[in-house]
DNA sequence: CGCCTAAGGTTGTACGTATAACTTCGGTTT
DNA sequence: AAACCGAAGTTATACGTACAACCTTAGGCG
């Protein structure tokens, strides 16, 4: 066809199988039973196949008042820890016939974007990971749906949470290290204000202060492997009893602590033990491989996309933390 | 307000300022000059603030025919490469009012699905990284505007194409490893049917043949860290002389070679010079630092993207591939 | 025989927006 | 004084869909 530019409507489709545009959106729609016969059903499916024809979403959108659409916002993609909960995420929607949209949020791609300025689409509920107040908050203004990932349960204007147990994660570190006669401790902490962070912090803090003759020192760094290396190397040769192993926020501090151990001579895990947090592929890739603490991030994803769905169904979403595992590998032993 | 569920909408905000729905649709579009008093207009963008207004999509894309939205096709996120992509895309999406969706393809969550099914979004074109010839074609049918990526400019049925000089990036890999005297090569290969690394072994075989007394074996991996680790280990003991050095179709193939060498008690670069493509973080927190391609992630998105908004504006979009540049680390070094 | 009902449709309308086409009116030009 | 014009709006309509409400016919039943 030499004009077909214009993609066929549920008209044209009505008028190729000689039936009305309504008969042809009841069969597509799957609510013909006792209403169009199962011939002319046929005739409707075999006029849409033949013209190739797909329903106008804009149209449907506007039409039903929901997109089946949601907003999954991301701190960042550089890890492939957001991108199992996407996937995870996305899985689950797919599932019930939604589809996610993904923001990588501000601090990733410039400071202070409206996120419903990127994401065009109509929107059905957000997904939020580890955001700000303030975003949070404008957010919550548009009155949509709204679930939050690794956030304060207290602090989210009463929106869903879903929440890793990351608290256990850090005390089965804290166990671990302990357990080995580690006491001098370096805590490599992520430089980002998050709630997932701060309770690592609260939670290393509180079960080393179970044990007599610990110490802990604090170091931060942004989240990347070359920014922990400066931050490492200059901690870890710092006046005093240098630490006998450092727990790391995540696995790529882990491995910028690696490299800083490197340039410092100290040879892992005799003279220093390391652990990160994540079980990136990283983990298994550094030498000697990494214990660390394995998040399922799909889970993770799968999770969230549940709870927003009973949101939007108004159910109460299920509750509780989603559990994790140290994952015990060469990087840890016992300090010399 | 009790009842407030439903958004307002511009004939709300028409109401409150006392206009008509049409000069709120004029003064929000920024279409009044001369149309629209200055001090009406004022009245009603200060009702639209008032009142939380926010124009319905679904409602503009079905009155305009366009979504301003365009899918981005990505084999996965499990790296930051196309995280890269991505935020180069949307940068520019953003600077022209266009959003960017995201789809993870087949491989990555689930075999032969359709990438239209999951994007409820409506769409306005596609920009499609190492798609299989298939669903090329089943996008092709859809008529949209369509950008591939690191694709056959001759294969892909007149869609244009943006492509990484990859050859280059190669050249520069041989020249480098052969002016070092390396003679015997190790090619480690991505198990994947796709033209960016087709490129790269017609390359590799091409420049090698330009030099006497070079041989190169090849293995074939598919495309991860542990997935790499035993073809690299088997090939690396195979009967005969070992190669002097390794050239990987991508850094995540260079860490499980790494990995492999390790266990074959081989020092890189001493024993084993290894490069890889992409420069992801991995490649300098590997010990040693490792010789790779530098490719441009973000830029090459930024390019699919403009080439797709010419596409859209019936423009011929730029031509001619994008640079890539060898960075020399520390993994290769003269064979002993 | 008249009435009711179910099957198998059709007609009409609303969702919220953008914009083409029309209106009104005070002032200017001829 | 008649004709015109620009400013400042308004009215009406279409985009494509889903679905409520209506219509028509044939058969069953009291």
């Amino acid at each position: 066809m030499a004009r077909g530019s214009t993609r066929p409507t549920s008209r044209d489709v009505a008028q190729a199988a000689g039936v009305s545009q309504a008969a042809v959106s009841l069969v597509l729609g799957d609510k013909w039973r006792g209403r169009v016969s199962e011939t002319t059903a046929e005739r409707v499916r075999e006029a849409a196949r033949d013209l190739g024809y797909r329903p106008n979403l804009a149209a449907r959108n506007l039409r039903l008042g929901r997109t089946r659409t949601v907003l999954l916002v991301v701190p960042a993609l550089t890890t492939e820890f957001f991108a199992g909960v996407y996937t995870g995420a996305a899985r689950v929607a797919a599932e019930h016939g939604f589809g996610v949209v993904l923001y990588p949020s501000p601090e990733g791609i410039g400071p202070a974007r409206d996120p419903f300025a990127s994401a065009q689409a109509a929107l059905d509920g957000v997904i939020a990971s580890s955001m700000a107040a303030d975003a949070l908050t404008a957010i919550r203004g548009e009155a949509l749906p709204l679930v939050m990932l690794d956030s304060d349960p207290a602090g989210s204007l009463g929106a869903a949470t879903v929440n890793l147990d990351i608290a256990d994660g850090i005390r089965q570190v804290a166990e671990h290290l302990l357990s080995l006669g580690h006491r001098r401790f370096l805590h490599l902490a992520a430089d980002v204000p998050s709630w997932t962070f701060e309770v690592r912090a609260r939670e290393l803090e509180a079960r080393l202060a179970e044990v007599a003759g610990t110490s802990v020192r604090t170091a931060r760094a942004p989240i990347s492997i070359e920014g922990a290396v400066a931050s490492a190397e200059s901690a870890l040769s710092a006046p005093g009893a240098r630490p006998t192993a450092v727990i790391c926020d995540d696995d790529q501090l882990a491995a910028g602590t690696y490299k800083a151990a490197r340039r410092l001579g100290l040879r892992i895990p005799d003279d220093l033990s390391v652990t990160g947090v994540d079980d990136l592929a990283l983990a298994t890739a550094m030498d000697p491989e990494l214990t660390t603490v394995h998040l399922n991030a799909e889970l993770f994803g799968e999770h969230g996309m549940r709870a927003l769905l009973a949101v939007l169904e108004d159910r109460a979403p299920e509750s509780g933390d989603i559990p994790v595992q140290l994952i015990v590998r060469s990087s840890t032993a016992p300090p010399r």
